[in-house]
DNA sequence: TTGCCTCGAGATCA
DNA sequence: CTCGAGGCAA
């Protein structure tokens, strides 16, 4: 053998040991050399390269920290969409989930469900072709995410070659990236010596690493994959149960959880959450409950999936952390619509690692039934994890002076009157425009992103121009002049140029954007695409009757009144006169042609749910093939479409003699083939 | 609702 | 260096 067939070959003998006792470290749980060891041999792997650069592929242990990409992330379509999980938060809603489950699968046997911890981290997709690692991929919307492959690639739990000699020509695992506890105190303990910013918690430290520009920034912190689930796999043959689907993927060379497990029934269930419960306080890292899916697939096969979740698959999530911290205030803020909403001061706790100093509380009904008062000392959570809710007031500890909070009667930013529309549980501030929280955040409300979409128009400039009287309604915007703006903070003569460019960028857009960007109550995004779609001009719809209006999908006779209200106030429509003589317009609208008038005249109603579609991808598909798409049945419905668990309105759809269709007649309806779903 | 990263650009100081 | 805006994640 000559040298150079010597080297190559220790090379090779070099990433296979590496590689294997990555496997043995992350996967198994069983290191079998010291860190020592392995640094010694990443740093002859790494000089052999350095010698025989010929011989570097991607795929060698000593490629994982690429090079930085320069700009935002790439856009990846999730082939399977990443659903979430429905929630229990106790043993009621976990029986109820399993009877749900129950009367939906064919079994009489108690049902198996596949337990294992929920990890508190992100959401990834790897995706692996021939057992290489090609991509991977944030959760994003659940049907787009960003590809975050070279900061990926950077985790040694992530292997870049699946374990071996013959892998599946595709395999997507998702799972989730998180970091151990220990991982993050000594992040933490870095950046402080450092100087630098410290994180406030693991998930946020490990969501904020996966998103570096920088992947060797990433492969400094301590973050570590752990997988759930296939998504897909190609190649090889499915194991038929969740569990053994698991200890597939761990075959392949991924990580899974220690603590995975079969458990049977709600019993079975209850049983393992005590279990992890006592644990909890001992795990390397953060869990927020515990995942239960129904075991055999063929079972989840039969349960399916409601909208945005499989109706197999469960989180028990551990019940709040609740914190006691004082009221300090409640004040009113404006909101567009002129609602005063009451909002509570808090001195500021952390609650589950985060500072909680603002809670909604959403209207005055909800103060007095919780009978909250100003100066209380309070319990806070955060509740579906995210949005900081006041539980209570601790009667108590209720001090002689706690004040019960006011609605005031009058705007506290405008100083309109203040009053409760019959049968409504919002205040209103009835300044209009006058008030100058309503006129900011109908501004901001224009330039959102899915209105008009005017960049660099942020809450700060607006707040500034509106309090100067540069601006008093939107229509104001498109009359600004380069040196008012450029007067502003923070604003010079780039920063001017640029905001009056997005501006007049902002001219061209959509019928539907401008609709949905007038403000109009009641009118969010999906109403003023029907309405967009349906009058196809402003015009027309500016002079509808209610009758006309409430004849637009999904518009009611409430949703109607709005709008002909919107329109009839004389200062509405001079904003709009104003915005059209400043050029703003959009493409016409093209009355369906083709195959998109299939279905004209048609009208159909949707009860319960289908397997592939939720109700609004349903009658989406439908509606863009020209039909109608209805809540109930009359004798002018064309045809129900039945899904699983319809409704009464089968009955009434046999009683009328109107036809029904199952999926898959939907399906050949709307003309879908085998290879699209 | 909060926390994180990135970008562009203004502000500040040498 | 700091700030505002925007985008993302739970």
């Amino acid at each position: 053998m000559t040298p150079l067939d010597q080297a190559k070959q220790r090379i090779n003998t070099l990433r296979n040991e590496i590689d294997q006792h990555n496997y043995r470290y992350y996967v198994l749980d069983d290191p079998q050399i010291t860190d020592q060891h392995y640094d010694q041999l990443m740093r002859e792997l790494q000089a052999l390269e350095a010698e025989y650069p010929q011989w570097v592929s991607a795929d060698s242990p000593t490629q994982r920290v690429g090079a930085i990409v320069e700009g935002p992330f790439a856009t990846v379509e999730h082939e399977v969409p990443m659903l979430s999980l429905d929630n229990a938060f106790g043993e009621d809603e976990m029986e109820a989930f399993n009877k749900r489950l129950a009367d939906r699968v064919d079994v009489d046997d108690t049902l198996e469900f596949c337990a294992e911890p929920k990890l508190d981290g992100l959401a990834v997709s790897l995706l692996y072709r021939d057992g290489r690692l090609v991509r991977a991929a944030t959760r994003g919307d659940g049907r787009k995410g960003e590809d975050i492959t070279a900061n990926a690639r950077t985790l040694k739990s992530v292997p870049l070659k699946l374990v071996g000699a013959s892998p599946p020509s595709l395999v997507e695992v998702r799972g989730e990236v998180y970091m151990t506890l220990s991982g993050f105190d000594a992040l933490n303990a870095q950046q402080r010596s450092n100087q630098k910013k410290v994180f406030a918690n693991p998930r946020n430290a490990a969501a904020g690493s996966l998103r570096m520009q920088d992947p060797s920034i990433t492969a400094s912190r301590p973050l570590v994959f752990c997988a759930y689930a296939i998504a897909r796999l190609e190649g090889m043959d499915l194991p038929v149960t969740q569990y053994q689907q698991m200890q597939r993927v761990k075959q392949l060379g991924l990580p899974i959880s220690a603590h995975i497990e079969t458990v049977d029934g709600v019993d079975g269930c209850a049983a393992y959450y005590q279990k992890m419960l006592q644990q909890r306080a001992q795990l390397p890292y953060e869990i927020d409950g515990l995942v239960f899916k129904l075991n055999p697939v063929d079972q989840q096969r039969q349960a399916g999936f409601v909208s945005r979740a499989p109706r197999w698959a469960i989180a028990w999530k551990f019940p709040a952390q609740e914190v006691q911290t004082r009221l300090l205030d409640v004040e009113f803020q404006v909101g567009r619509t002129g609602a005063l909403t009451p909002v509570a001061r808090l001195d500021p706790v952390l609650v589950g690692g985060v500072t909680v100093s603002n809670a909604t509380l959403h209207n005055m009904d909800e103060i007095e039934r919780k009978d909250i008062r100003i100066g209380d000392t309070v319990i806070v959570r955060r509740a579906g994890d995210v949005i900081p809710e006041i539980v209570s007031a601790v009667l108590s500890q209720r001090q002689k002076g706690a004040k019960q909070a006011v609605m005031p009667d009058t705007c506290p930013v405008c100083g309109s009157e203040v009053s409760r529309a019959e049968g409504q549980a919002a205040y209103r501030c009835n300044g209009g425009l006058v008030c100058a929280a309503q006129r900011k955040e109908a501004i901001r409300h224009f330039a959102s992103r899915k209105a008009m979409d005017i960049e660099g128009l942020g809450e700060k400039l607006i707040e500034q121009m509106v309090d100067l009287g540069m601006v008093a309604s939107i229509a104001d915007l498109y009359h600004l002049e380069l040196e008012q703006v450029s007067g502003l903070e923070r604003m010079a003569e780039k920063s001017a140029t640029n905001l009056l460019r997005a501006l007049d960028k902002s001219r061209q857009t959509t019928l539907s954007r401008l609709i949905y960007a007038l403000g109009i109550r009641e009118v969010g995004e999906a109403t003023a695409e029907a309405l967009a779609r349906y009058f196809a001009d402003l015009e027309p719809l500016m002079k509808a009757t209610v009758e006309q209006l409430v004849e637009v999908d999904d518009v009611g006779p409430v949703v109607a009144d709005s709008i002909r209200h919107f329109f009839d106030q004389d200062e509405n429509r001079e904003v709009i006169d104003r915005l059209l003589a400043a050029g703003v317009e959009w493409p016409p609208i093209e009355k369906p042609a083709g195959d998109s008038e299939r279905l004209a005249g048609k009208t159909y109603v949707i009860s319960g749910t289908l397997e592939n579609y939720t109700r609004d991808e349903a009658s989406a598909r439908l509606k863009a093939l020209g039909a109608r798409v209805s809540s109930s049945v009359s004798k002018k419905t064309s045809a129900v479409i039945a899904g699983d668990k319809p409704g009464s309105k089968i009955d009434k759809a046999q009683n009328l003699g109107v036809a029904v269709l199952d999926e898959a007649a939907f399906e050949q309806l709307i003309g879908v083939h085998d290879d699209e779903t």
